[in-house]
DNA sequence: GTTCGTGCAAACGGTTTGCAACAAT
DNA sequence: ATTGTTGCAAACCGTTTGCACGAAC
């Protein structure tokens, strides 16, 4: 759970007692929590932490690749621990994002298009989560 | 072009110049125009008309399925005319986004996914628009 | 002592809401 | 008269910025 600070240092990011509290949350959730939501969580273990950190910090996790920021749900980016190619699935009900595994899917006809440069894509699902799934 | 009042009274929105301006804009467009470039371009034909009552018809449309908004692009809602499937394809560099035909892609294996009752889904794509693409 | 990080508060941009004036039925 | 629509201004919410204080090298 330490190497979190060789986490960190390794992608050049300076541990502190607020980035830690930041990191341990967001690298170990998989509810792509929005920054307030990080926030909340993060000031369990870091009462003082404020709002300006917790951007601060997952600007510089998404830029060092740790996190990633996603922009599928309206008003909001949520963040990410899962840092490789997965598609979503967005729960309407709850809101809840769910990942679904990239080799789930397959999408063919993409080679096809023709003026487009696709660095990469992903197939976002909305409709609702069955019991017991 | 006047079908537009018989459009908007068919959808059971009474058409006043307003939303007749805001209606022709985004009707027509296929440039995905956030409701600040609604405004900015309805505004021609009615200047007096105001960001509330755009907000206001956009979301009456949008509830009328005469548009759709999508929440793909950071921090604002899009409004698309286009209003059967498609999918979207977003250069990264000029922020544009292009709509793909729903048949240019197949995405398979969603009827395998378990736990998920998917009411809609998209490809989304991020990349550059080739020259002379 | 200079650089980096923090926390507060103010600013910002997109969106929503409350409300008084007004038009239509 | 009632209902629906408009436009303004204020509120709101997520996010960014400016700045002074404090910690680390």
């Amino acid at each position: 759970m330490e190497d979190l600070i060789g986490l960190l240092r390794g992608a050049g990011v300076q541990p502190t007692p607020q980035r830690l509290a930041v990191a341990r949350y967001v690298l170990a959730t998989t509810s792509h929590p929005t920054a307030d939501e990080v926030l909340e969580h993060a000031r369990r273990e870091c009462p003082t932490l404020s709002r300006a950190t917790v951007y601060n910090t997952l600007t510089r996790l998404t830029e060092k690749r740790l996190v990633k920021s996603q922009s599928i749900k309206e008003g909001v980016v949520v963040f990410d621990a899962r840092v490789e190619k997965h598609h979503h699935f967005i729960d309407e009900e709850t809101g809840e994002i769910h990942d679904v595994p990239w080799d789930a899917l397959v999408v063919s006809g993409k080679e096809k298009l023709k003026g487009f440069q696709i660095k990469e894509y992903q197939v976002v699902m909305r409709g609702r989560r069955k019991a017991g799934g």
